[in-house]
DNA sequence: TTGCTCCTCACGTCACGTGAGGTGGC
DNA sequence: TTGCTCCTCACGTCACGTGAGGTGGC
């Protein structure tokens, strides 16, 4: 970037003066190899070369190199920059770095978006670990905010694929990074098809609806998506047993799927169903 | 990371339910090419290939595909996702995705910051274009937060440069990627010695000092580092001629540099010290 | 026959990283 | 002579992108 530079400007700086190539690196924590390799495409220069070859910097051209860098990481490519700078002038800059503000505007929500994802599934995994799988139980759930699909017509019974695929298209309002869910009307619903969600959701902290918070009847079993064994007609029992008034829909979360687990036997469902004590 | 799959578990699946690779592209968002290459390496293979060597994928691996990219997208190597799918079990993904958290969290406070670098330049190379250089003014300036090198030494008049370079080696405190200014201590230091700043500051709004808000005498001159022309004198005949009680430091900041400019001829600086209305 | 979509294979690319082998001043 | 730092040159690498040339079903 200061290739253009008349070098008479820096006639008053004696060789002492300037920094090697390691110090240089050291200062501006930029690796030696990229530094070699900036000069040899020419982007960025040394001021002087000594007789060996050696490459000595003038200390203003720190500046000058992280503002390099802050382009690079801002996805500005090395070649856009070199031409950048062959006629640079402060208004043909000025419009590239405003435009670049909104590139990393998008960024940043990008980034956000990454971390909530990442949370969601820490999430998820932790609270498969700690679940008691053995018992049936009813406890405390928190609000769960999600993306709700639309409504699915179930007029043959092969329709949850095609379901499914229809949801997935749904992008781009539907964020496919977030963990997905199947809910059932109610339990009489889910007790007649097990594997015939009515709706499926994403579990995406940015969405419109929630699951509210509330006491549950929660439950959990093993096996490949869609494998529901007995734990329908244990769960319906047991509000039986206990007299428990269940209130709105199913939902039905794998804690624990392909992605944390290698054997689909082993992956873990958690269906939970509010619970409202009857009156008495 | 579904190669552990046992495909026996898709069976109730027929050909027609899968996505094709195009399609499975345009749902996640994922090129094609990519899919071809984490095919490849062995990371993430479709469901089933047609006997003509098609890829077919199956819904659920949507989810999966979207879980690679976020791990990706944090840094993490497909050669080490490859290997933690290979045994993978919650608890140890659980350890990798909260090390990536952590990671996220410094790549969150890099951006944030390389978004005020740019603002910064913006700002500064903005203020340079609407400048009436010609005319000295007293004008309103507001609050710039600044961090404040230490005090330099002048026991030779090369000390510019060892005084700059050590300003530098201050690292990781001084943060490099915001513009460097100059200060002097007051009027009569500028006069003194107009290349030889008591100071260095960087011009970082995570910086513990600031320049202070209010009315500045502001001049500008062109050329190279160090290069003040006649504007240290110009400043002090104005102050004198308008009765301007000046106080504070001296601020010299170069609005266009190296890095907006080619010919150093050009190069823009502002130079502004703070005004008291004399009492009369 | 004509599109259209998919395939493989091979090579390119971007921004470096990594030695191998050599120089030069204290 | 021994370190130590720097050099050049060449090749490797990571995560793909980009054709060239070919297949296969409507």
């Amino acid at each position: 970037m200061n290739e253009n530079i008349d070098h008479t400007y820096f006639e008053g700086v004696d060789a002492s003066r300037l920094i090697s190539a390691r110090d240089f690196s050291k200062i501006t924590k930029v690796p030696v190899s990229t530094l070699k390799y900036y000069d040899e495409i020419g982007l960025f220069k040394p001021l002087r070369r000594g007789e060996n070859g050696y490459r000595y910097y003038a200390p203003q051209q720190v500046v000058t190199v992280n503002f390099i860098r802050v382009l690079t990481q801002c996805g500005v490519p090395l070649k856009t920059i070199s031409e950048m700078e062959r006629n640079r002038n402060p208004k043909d800059l000025l419009q590239v770095l405003h435009k670049h503000e909104l590139e990393l505007d998008r960024e940043m929500r990008s980034l956000r978006e990454r971390y909530s994802v990442l949370h969601v599934f820490v999430d998820m995994i932790f609270t498969g670990l700690l679940a008691d799988e053995s018992v049936l139980a009813v406890e405390e759930m928190p609000a769960i905010p999600l993306l709700m699909g639309a409504e699915i017509g179930h007029s043959d019974n092969r329709a949850f694929y095609e379901s499914f695929v229809r949801f997935l298209a749904q992008t781009p309002r539907v964020n496919l990074s977030f963990p997905v869910g199947g809910l059932f009307a109610d339990m009489s619903g889910y007790l007649a098809a097990p594997s015939e969600p009515s709706r499926f959701f994403s579990i995406d902290p940015f969405g419109d609806d929630e699951k509210p918070a509330g006491r549950y009847l929660v439950g959990y079993t093993r096996g490949f998506y869609g494998q529901m064994n007995d734990l329908p007609e244990k769960m319906a029992a047991r509000a039986a047993e206990q007299n428990l008034q269940l209130v709105g829909p199913v939902y039905t979360i794998y804690l624990h799927d392909e992605v944390s687990v290698s054997d689909p036997e082993n992956y873990l469902l958690q269906v939970s169903v509010q619970v409202k004590e009857k009156t008495r």
